[in-house]
DNA sequence: CACCATTTTAGCACTTGGTACTAATATCAG
DNA sequence: CTGATATTAGTACCAAGTGCTAAAATGGTG
C-alpha cells in the first residue's frame, strides 16, 4: 500500500526530522519506493543530503561558542550577550515543560533559563549561585516564548559578589522577576 | 622546517581535536606533508577519518537534545509523603547534572528537585509556585545524594496560599535550602 | 662510506552516499 | 485515448576516504 506523493513527502520530513542519520536507501525501503523517488523528494522540499544533514547537527554543537560556559549546559538559547553588562536567551514552551492538567509550565524551566543566563552573563571562569529570589508573576503556557533578559545590578569585587535581576517575558508581558546573587570564581 | 613524526602526530591529535572537521588534504598542507603520510599517522594514533568524526559529534549531539528532555516529570525520586504536612525526595548526581569545569552541580536541578517536591505536598488538584527565596548553602558534586525535606509551615485558605520549606542535604551537610510560597489551584 | 630500518611518498582499485542528467515506463484524470 | 504527472532506471561523476603495493628519501650505526 503506497502514500500519494504528498503525504509520503510529509511522511518524509517528519521522518528525517526524527532520525538526520538515514540513508537515502534506508528511506526508499521503508517507503516502499526507488531511490530516484526519494531524491526528487528531497529536491523538492530542498531537504540536503546525509552528510549535509549530520554536518549541520555537529555544527550547531560546535559553531556557536559561547565564551563564559559550553553552549549544552544552558537552559534555552542565548541570543545576545555583553560579558558583565547583560544578556539575552529564548526558550520555546513545549508540552514537555508543561503541566498535564492545565498546560502551564513547572517553574523550574523558567527558573533553569533565568539562572543559567545569570551564569552566562558573567565573565569568568565560572560562577555559581548563591541565593535567588524569584516571582512567578504569570503563568506560561505551551507554545510561549519566553525571553529572558538578565542584567547585571552591581559588582562586589571584594566578596566575589555579583548582583543580576533577570526578567522573563512572553510577548511583553513579565512572567517572572528573579534576583540572583552569583559567586565569582576567580582563580584559572 | 618539518616537524619530527612524534611532534607531527601530538600536534595532529590537538588539531582535529580543536576542528574535527578538517580533511586529511587540508591536514597534509598545513603540515606541509603528503596526504598519505597523515592517513598512515591517522592510523597509528585511531583516529577515525572526517566522515566518522563528523557522524559522531553529531550523534553526541543528538543524544544530549533527548537526554535534556526529561525534566517533564517530577525531579528526584519521591520516597515518603505525607500530604498538606511533608514530603521526602532522593536526587542523584550525575556528571549529567554538573558544570564539566569543576564538577560542581548546576543550581537548577537542586531547584528542581525542591520546587517539584514543593508541588507534590500539596494535596490539591494543582499547585503553582508564587514566589521563592532560595540560597545554595554549599556546593554539591557528581556522585552525591540529594536528599530533599519539605514542610508545610502555614496555610493561608483565604488567599489559596501555602508556604513551604525545602531543606535539602547530603549526607547530613545542608546544601540548599528554599522557602517557596504556592498557590492552590482549588478545582477546576 | 655502506647498509638497513624507518619514514615518507606515490599510485591504483574500490567504497559510500550522494549529484546531475537523460530517458524510459507507469499511473491516473479528463 | 491522450497528456500530464509520477516513478524508475541508468550513466557519468564527486568527495573523502580505505587497502594495498611499491618506490623513494632519510637517518643512524658500525
Amino acid at each position: 500500500m503506497k502514500y500519494t506523493k504528498k503525504d509520503r513527502q510529509q511522511l518524509l520530513l517528519e521522518t528525517i526530522e526524527k532520525n538526520p542519520f538515514i540513508t537515502d536507501e534506508q528511506l526508499a525501503s521503508t517507503f516502499n519506493v526507488s531511490v530516484q523517488t526519494i531524491r526528487l523528494d528531497r529536491m523538492e522540499l530542498s531537504i540536503p543530503e546525509l552528510r549535509v544533514r549530520i554536518k549541520s547537527v555537529a555544527a550547531h554543537n560546535f559553531g556557536e561558542e559561547v565564551k563564559s560556559l559550553p553552549l549544552n549546559e544552558v537552559i534555552g538559547e542565548i541570543i545576545d550577550i555583553d560579558l558583565d553588562k547583560q544578556a539575552i536567551s529564548i526558550l520555546d514552551i513545549t508540552q514537555d515543560h508543561v503541566f498535564a492538567r492545565n498546560g502551564i509550565a513547572r517553574g523550574h524551566h523558567l527558573f533553569a533559563q533565568a539562572n543559567s543566563l545569570a551564569v552566562a552573563v558573567i565573565n569568568d571562569e565560572l560562577a555559581l549561585t548563591r541565593k535567588s529570589t524569584i516571582t512567578f508573576v504569570k503563568p506560561v503556557k505551551a507554545g510561549d516564548r519566553i525571553i529572558a533578559k538578565a542584567v547585571v545590578l552591581s559588582k562586589d569585587t571584594e566578596k566575589n559578589s555579583t548582583l543580576i535581576e533577570v526578567t522573563s517575558k512572553v510577548e511583553n508581558d513579565t512572567v517572572f522577576i528573579g534576583q540572583f546573587s552569583m559567586y565569582r570564581m576567580t582563580k584559572s
